[in-house]
This record gives structure tokens, C-alpha cells and sequence, in this order.
DNA sequence: CGGATCGAC
DNA sequence: CTATGTCGATCCG
């Protein structure tokens, strides 16, 4: 590439110096000053790949801000006074909706893994610590945070600011337990309280403080544990102290209020070692962090205002171990917003702090002077929110968590640029994701495969499918398609990656799933009317796949590398396992147009049709494109008939579907993926799919006993969905799904600009998409289909959301009860924000900002992209 | 719907 | 050498 390193331009310097933390820099004795520190990033940072990257970014926040302002040139005066009086036409309507009643607390712990850890080891006390690796730190101690040590700062380059930075690894198991101890603590104030990953929780006290006031004052007694007392259940924790030669900080014991003072005094406490918290909210809360102190050893921030916004804000106030209230009064509250800057605020973040600066807006009552010109630059939801924000207003209750939406998981990997690789590390990765979603009993219809360059580039590419996915082999029958798709993309370049992601989302609502469960039912209650034909095409390069699943894993895909690279004698030339090569496939036979033009015929007609599906040739039926369609698309797809039986473990309709279903499900996953023909056992009435055809590897017979509450059956053609579901994965397991790794071609001249790329010069037939009649070149049947699907799509989506008529069940899904670390952060980590009313607001100049890459030819963009 | 971006921890 | 992982929200095409 060019060598264009335009490290000079400072305005884009500052965005990445700003993310690497000069804040605020006490410039304590053996600290660094800003300038020091900034220096010192600069170096490490200088011609990085990260850089260039973080340049380019930069870049694009800069247009935003340029097409901003250019709006705001485009504004009259007049315009300005007209929106200027309809938003303080609804500041009123704010002003009057203004709740102060409540009293919200935010309880933060005090960089809470270093904390831990220099608990844990006081060898670490007095030095400057980190938690994380070379690469990443979570949190550092506030001795390195003097160096300009931070957290989401690599590790190699806190060592250069600091020389002496201890890294301590990161040990989830023992935060998380520790975490725990402390929310045990919080729930007594507040049982609904909502933590906010492992170091912070929301609290409303309202009715503790109500209640409080009548307590007799033994109630909010709690013994100072001194530590020249003994025999304390933390005997253990203070002998460490000891050792550490740490004295300051007061242990208390806890009180649960169950003990009599009689008790006590065996124990060595008497009244003279107790403290008696008042009945203000402040002495609640101090009341909360001593106890988290004398349990945990930790000590914890806090802030208490009328809501949630105002109490994160606080919080941040007097840490560490500090506290502050904003008193519930709407002059206190403007007071506080006065001089806060904007980026204090919980949900502004860098970019949208840059926007705000470049119009003069740094602080929150400026925010609320530019009102106008924010109602008139930045979408409804965003000025609503900035709004919301320069009046102190937030949500003054905590929201229950809604349900999960999405899961994923990630890896960052130094570079990998074989196909192989990359299809084996995808299949790790679908595996580990399978895992997580059967953990919560979740399927989804959308796969997302996520990729890193080794220029720091992310891509997405999503696919949705109409059967939802859940097992590792139908996340990655979807995501291997999409990876096909990016390797084509830059052929004959290898894809060079850091990081692949896969993440599932689209759950089904219990609605969904309960549907699915009849469908399935009725499905085979009606086996016995459907015949069956055998495809068997000659077995094409299956293999290559089933290699890395059937082979007992000799440890994951790193340890593998890692193994391979310890042997490296190269006997691998890399640029032979591309993946088109691997993946040819002439399976797709059937007369295509014979059957399309039978397809053609079909659309207007009421006329039923007998048509022949060309993936398994089984005879259809049909007067109706769609269940057509329905069925070639679940032919192609090979989703998976587990899906569809699988059912909610908790079950909301309250019928005793519990012993028969796990059951169920097994047999039935048993005879389908593994081909095996023993009998189910079945009690009441059986039903008995059997195939027509003679091959004899595919004979079978399911004998199975619905539940009373599934037999019905479903007047709707999406149990013909289902049932071509079931049928295509039992009786044509893997192959179909598997082998057709014919990286979809798009047709050049339609759908725009999206994304032309990779052409495959296979033979090009035109078929027409009897939908939107439009010509489809394409060289296979699951390109041509996919596109018959897009156009078919909207309908069918419509047609499942107006059967949804049942009444609504709530999914309650506990979140963090059940926590799983994976690298930075928690899983069940919660990340919407609940500090606004309104949920968030994403920010962009209203109207739209053109995005580059778009502008321009998209093949060269997409050629640019991966180098 | 799919892709990119932002923000939080 | 060496720049995270997971999730939700929003906006745009």
C-alpha cells in the first residue's frame, strides 16, 4: 500500500490519546505527567497496524462532523426559533413529569479485579499492578494508574510506562465469587436490585428507607471487627492482613441481626466495637459499603440520586471508597449538571463527545442551551435523549431485564489465512457457541459471522434462515457459508484474519416455540401421507468437514496450531487449501428447467401442481409459490428437525409436557443424525414415518407419543414447513447441508451495489424468480433459491407474526445467575444502559452521512477492504 | 434484513 | 511479538 502515514494530522491524534488515558493524572511523585505518558503511547502506538487503523477511523468521525456542520450552516434563523419553541414545549411537559421520589443508589467497586487480587497476594500492595496479559488489561491498581496504566490498555504498552507494572492474570472464578458475596449483601437493601457486570449494581432503596424508620436500632448495629479480636470467621482474611501489615482499614463484623447481644459477647464483640447506622439514605449506604468491606476486604463507591442517570454520576464523584448524594430537589440536580461535562454521562462516549465538542458543547448545561440546534442536527431519539440528559432526567426505577437477545463468541488469534484454518477454527467456535445455547435453551434464526482482518477491519455478514439453529452443525452449515462467501470475496488473496466471531440471535418467543412443537406433531401424526425419494449423489468432499468433528478433538484449534507450528517442518504449501478447491461440488443435477418452468407456471394460477423438488427430488403438491418455496429452501438449508421438537425446559403453559419430551427429543436426535433404526419406544398412540424408497441405509420408523397438548393439528402451512424440516434432516442427513459449499453467486446486475464480488466462472444458467420475474444468473440451485427466499421472505415473516395470537408469556430468563467468562468480560453481563429513560440513543447527524465505502465501486471497495 | 457503529463493562 | 470479549441499541440502505 501507500506509505501514507500522516502521523502529523493532530487532530486525529487526539481521539486515540484520549482513549489511551491522560485523563486525569494526579501527577503523584512517582507518576508521569500527561505529556509523559502521551509521548510514550505515541511511540508504542506509531506505525502500527492498530494505528493506521484508529486513523481511519478517526477519519470517518471527522466527515460525520464535517457533514454536521455543514447542516448546521443550512439552518435559518427561523428554523431555529420555531424548533426552539417546540422543545421547550416539551421541557415543560419534562419539567412536569420531573419524579424526584425515588432514591437510587449505584454501588461501584474500587478497580475491583486489581483489588482482588492485591487482597489475595500483599505482595502486590504497594506496587503498581494490572489485571489482563501483554494484550489487553482489564484494570489496574491506582499506583499505575499514576503511569497512565488503564484499563482496555495493552499490556505491553502499560509496561513501558511502567516498567515495574506487575500483570497479574485474570481469574474470573474468584471475581465472580467475591461479586457474589457482595450482592448477597446488596439484595437485603434491595432484592430487585440490577448488577451491572461484576463490579457494579443499581439499588432502589425506597422501600428500605420506608421501612427502615421503624427499625429499633439493634437492627443497624453491626461489630467492628478489631483485629486484635479472635476467633472471627474471617481468621483467615486477617492473618493475610497481618502478614501485609495492614491496619487501616476497619473489619466489621456482620451483623445478621439473628444473633442476641449474649451471642455477640461469646464471640468477643461487644457494643463498645459496634457502630449504629442512622435512617438516611446516606447511612445506608454507608452502612452497604462497610459491610461489603468488612466481608469482602474491597472497598466500593457510591452514589445515591433520585435516579439512575444522577446515582452512575455520583458515584464517580468521590471515588475511591467515597460516596456523594445529589439531594432530591430539581435545583440540586441542575446544580450537579452544571460544569459536569458531557462525557461523564453514561451512554456519551467518545465519537459522540467529539460531535458534541465540535459545536461547543462540552458541559451539560451547554448541552441544554443548544437544545434547538440538537433537535434539528441529531435524530428524534438521540436530541430526546441529550434532552434527557441536560435536565437530569433518568429512569427512577430499575427495569427488569428483558430477555436475552442475542449470544456469541469470539476469538483473537494471531493471523490465520488458510481456508482450512479458518473453517476448522469456525467450527470451534459453533461449537463453543452450540454449548452456551443449549446452557439456556436457546434457538435462534440468525447467524453472524464476524471477522477481523489483520488491519484491524471488522466485517459482519449475517444470514437468517427460516428453521431456527441451535446444534453445531446447523450454526455451522450457516456460518461456513458466510465464511465461503468472505474467502471468495478476496480470491485469489487468502482471507487474512486476527479474529473470527459467531454469534446466533432471532431467538424464537415462546409463542414460536410452543409452534413449532405442534407443527412438528402434526407433522408426524401425518407421516404416514408422504412418500419419500432417496437422494444419493456420489459423496463429494464431505470429508474435509466431518475431519475436524470426528476426530476425537486432541485439544481445540489453537492447541493444534500450536503443536503443528512446534513440529514446523513446512510441508505445507498454504496456498493449495483454498477453499474452492475443496469444495467443489456437482451434486445439484435435477432438471432445472423443466421444474422452473413449472415453478413459472405456477404464481397466478390456483391450479395445483405436482412439481418434483430438485434437492431431493420428493414429489410436491402445491398451488402456492410459497410452500414451494418453503420447501426447496429447507431442502437447501439443511436445518434441523431438533429445533423443532426441542421444546422451552421451562414450561409455560403449564402442562405436563416434562416427561415425555426430553425423551422425545433424544430418540428422535438419536435416529435422525446417527441413522440408526432401533425402535422408539412409544406408549399411546404411535405414528410411523417410514421412507418409500428402497435404499435401505435410510429405512426408518419413528413411533412417537405426543403430548395431548401437540396433536393438534395446525390448519397453517408452516407445519409443511416443519415437516419438510424433519424429512430433509432425517432422511438426507449431512451431505446436502454440508457439501454444497458453492459459495452463493450473486447476480451481477441486481441488488445494486450491496455486494458484488467473486465470481466463480462455473457454467451460468438464467433462471427466472418467479416471484419478481426478475432474470437470475446464477450457477447453482442455492443461489438461485436464495433469491426466490429474499423475495418470499417478507411474506412468510408477516404470515408467522399474525399467527401469534396467543397470549403473550414473559421468558424469564435469569441472567446473571448463571455467569460464563469468556475472555474481558462476563456473558450475562448486562450492557443496556439503564441510566436514561429512554433506552439509548445511538447518535448521527440525522440526516444520513453517506458512508465511503458505499460510494464508490463497491467491487473496489470490497478488494480494498482485505488489502 | 444486514451491516456498521457506538457504548458499556 | 503484543491492541479483548459480549451484548444491546440505533441508523441507514
Amino acid at each position: 500500500m501507500d506509505n501514507m502515514k500522516k502521523v502529523s494530522s493532530s487532530s486525529c491524534n487526539d481521539g486515540l490519546l484520549l482513549r489511551m488515558g491522560l485523563n486525569d493524572n494526579k501527577a503523584g511523585m512517582q507518576g508521569l505527567d500527561k505529556e509523559r505518558i502521551n509521548k510514550i503511547i505515541m511511540e508504542a502506538t506509531k506505525g502500527s497496524k492498530f494505528y493506521e487503523n484508529e486513523l481511519k477511523k478517526d477519519q470517518q468521525v471527522n466527515q460525520r462532523i464535517e457533514k454536521m456542520m455543514q447542516l448546521k450552516e443550512k439552518i435559518t434563523a427561523q428554523q431555529l426559533l420555531k424548533a426552539q419553541m417546540q422543545v421547550d414545549k416539551l421541557v415543560i411537559e419534562l419539567e412536569q413529569n420531573r419524579n424526584l421520589s425515588s432514591t437510587i443508589v449505584h454501588i461501584d467497586m474500587d478497580a475491583f479485579y486489581a483489588a482482588v487480587e492485591m487482597r489475595d497476594n500483599p505482595e502486590l500492595k504497594e506496587k503498581p499492578i494490572a489485571v489482563g496479559s501483554m494484550s489487553m488489561l482489564s484494570t489496574s491498581n491506582y499506583h499505575a494508574r499514576r503511569f497512565g496504566v488503564r484499563a482496555a490498555m495493552p499490556g505491553f504498552i502499560a509496561k513501558r510506562l511502567c516498567p515495574h507494572l506487575t500483570i497479574v492474570p485474570l481469574n474470573f472464578e474468584k471475581y465472580s465469587k467475591v461479586s457474589k458475596e457482595v450482592r448477597e449483601i446488596l439484595a437485603e437493601y434491595d432484592p430487585n436490585f440490577m448488577p451491572m457486570g461484576l463490579d457494579e449494581a443499581y439499588l432502589n432503596i425506597t422501600e428500605h428507607l420506608e421501612e427502615r424508620l421503624n427499625w429499633p436500632e439493634d437492627r443497624r448495629r453491626f461489630f467492628l471487627n478489631t483485629e486484635s479480636t479472635t476467633g472471627i470467621d474471617c481468621m483467615t482474611m486477617s492473618a493475610k492482613f497481618n502478614e501485609g501489615e495492614v491496619s487501616s482499614s476497619p473489619v466489621l463484623f456482620e451483623d445478621n441481626s439473628s444473633l442476641m447481644d449474649d451471642e455477640h459477647e461469646q464471640r468477643g464483640l461487644s457494643l463498645e466495637n459496634s457502630v449504629v447506622f442512622g435512617t438516611s439514605a446516606e447511612e445506608v449506604v454507608k452502612e452497604i459499603r462497610f459491610r461489603i468491606e468488612q466481608k469482602t476486604q474491597l472497598t466500593a463507591s457510591a452514589g445515591i440520586a433520585p435516579n439512575t442517570m444522577l446515582a452512575k454520576m455520583c458515584s464517580d464523584r468521590n471515588k475511591p471508597n467515597g460516596q456523594y448524594r445529589i439531594s432530591p430537589e430539581r435545583l440540586a440536580v441542575l446544580a450537579f449538571l452544571k460544569d459536569l461535562p458531557i462525557r461523564k454521562v453514561p451512554g456519551i462516549g467518545k465519537v459522540t463527545e467529539k460531535m458534541l465538542k465540535a459545536l461547543g458543547i462540552v458541559t451539560c448545561s451547554e448541552l441544554y442551551q443548544q437544545r434547538a440546534l440538537l433537535s434539528l442536527l441529531f435524530s428524534e431519539v438521540s436530541w430526546r435523549h441529550f434532552l434527557d440528559i441536560s435536565l437530569g432526567l433518568g429512569s427512577t426505577h430499575l427495569e427488569k431485564d428483558g430477555e436475552r437477545k442475542s449470544m456469541s463468541t469470539e476469538r483473537t488469534f494471531s493471523e490465520v489465512n488458510t481456508a482450512e484454518d479458518q473453517y476448522s477454527l469456525c467450527r470451534e467456535l459453533c461449537r463453543d457457541l452450540a454449548q452456551d445455547l443449549q446452557k439456556e435453551g436457546l434457538k435462534g434464526k440468525t447467524v453472524t459471522l464476524k471477522l477481523k482482518n489483520v488491519n484491524f477491519e471488522v466485517k459482519t455478514r449475517a444470514s437468517t434462515v427460516l428453521s431456527s439453529v441451535s446444534t453445531e452443525e446447523e450454526i455451522f452449515t450457516v456460518a461456513k457459508d458466510l465464511l465461503g462467501t468472505e474467502i471468495d470475496s478476496v480470491a485469489p488473496h487468502p482471507l487474512r484474519i486476527r479474529l473470527m466471531g459467531v454469534r446466533v440471535s432471532g431467538f424464537l418467543t415462546e409463542e414460536e416455540k410452543k409452534y413449532q412443537q405442534k407443527s412438528i406433531t402434526s407433522f408426524l401424526r401425518s407421516g404416514k401421507e408422504i412418500g419419500f425419494l432417496r437422494l444419493q449423489p456420489e459423496k463429494s468432499n464431505q470429508e474435509y468437514f466431518t475431519k475436524n468433528s470426528e476426530a476425537p478433538h486432541r485439544g481445540s484449534f489453537f492447541d493444534q496450531k500450536r503443536a503443528a507450528r512446534q513440529l514446523s517442518s513446512e510441508n505445507i504449501s498454504p496456498n493449495e487449501s483454498r477453499g474452492k478447491q475443496l469444495f467443489h461440488d456437482d451434486r445439484a443435477s435435477a432438471n432445472i428447467a423443466e421444474e422452473t418452468k413449472k415453478v413459472l407456471d405456477l404464481p397466478n394460477s390456483n391450479v395445483w401442481e405436482i412439481f418434483t423438488c430438485p434437492v431431493c427430488f420428493e414429489k410436491q403438491s402445491s398451488n402456492n409459490l410459497e410452500e414451494l418455496n418453503k420447501h426447496i429452501d429447507e431442502c437447501l438449508n439443511g436445518m434441523c428437525v431438533k429445533d423443532t421438537v426441542e421444546i422451552a425446559k421451562n414450561d409455560s403453559s403449564g402442562e405436563n409436557t416434562s416427561n415425555f419430551l426430553p425423551q422425545f427429543k433424544n430418540e428422535w436426535v438419536g435416529k435422525c443424525q446417527k441413522n440408526e433404526t432401533d425402535q422408539l419406544s412409544g406408549t399411546d398412540q404411535s405414528t410411523s414415518v417410514s421412507d418409500s424408497s428402497t435404499d435401505n441405509s435410510t429405512e426408518k420408523s419413528a413411533q412417537i407419543v405426543p403430548d395431548k397438548s401437540l396433536r393438534e393439528r395446525q390448519p397453517s402451512n408452516l407445519s409443511d414447513i416443519a415437516r419438510n424440516v424433519c424429512m430433509k434432516q432425517c432422511f438426507f442427513p449431512k451431505q446436502i447441508s454440508q457439501d454444497n459449499e458453492d459459495h452463493f453467486d450473486k447476480p451481477e446486475d441486481t441488488e445494486g451495489s450491496s455486494s458484488s464480488c467473486f465470481f466463480e466462472a462455473k457454467e451460468d444458467r438464467v433462471l427466472v424468480c418467479p416471484v419478481c420475474n426478475s432474470e437470475q444468473k446464477t450457477t447453482n440451485l442455492m443461489s438461485f433459491n436464495r433469491h426466490v427466499d429474499i423475495c418470499l421472505n417478507k411474506g412468510l415473516i408477516q404470515e408467522l407474526t399474525e399467527k401469534q395470537d396467543f397470549p403473550t408469556k414473559t421468558y424469564n430468563m435469569e441472567k446473571n445467575s448463571n455467569i460464563v467468562f469468556s475472555g474481558g468480560l462476563s456473558k450475562g453481563q448486562q450492557c443496556t444502559n439503564p441510566s436514561q429513560g429512554t433506552k439509548r440513543s445511538g447518535l448521527t447527524a440525522s440526516q444520513s452521512v453517506s458512508k465511503k465505502p458505499k460510494s464508490s465501486n463497491s467491487k473496489h471497495t470490497i478488494k480494498m477492504f482485505f488489502k
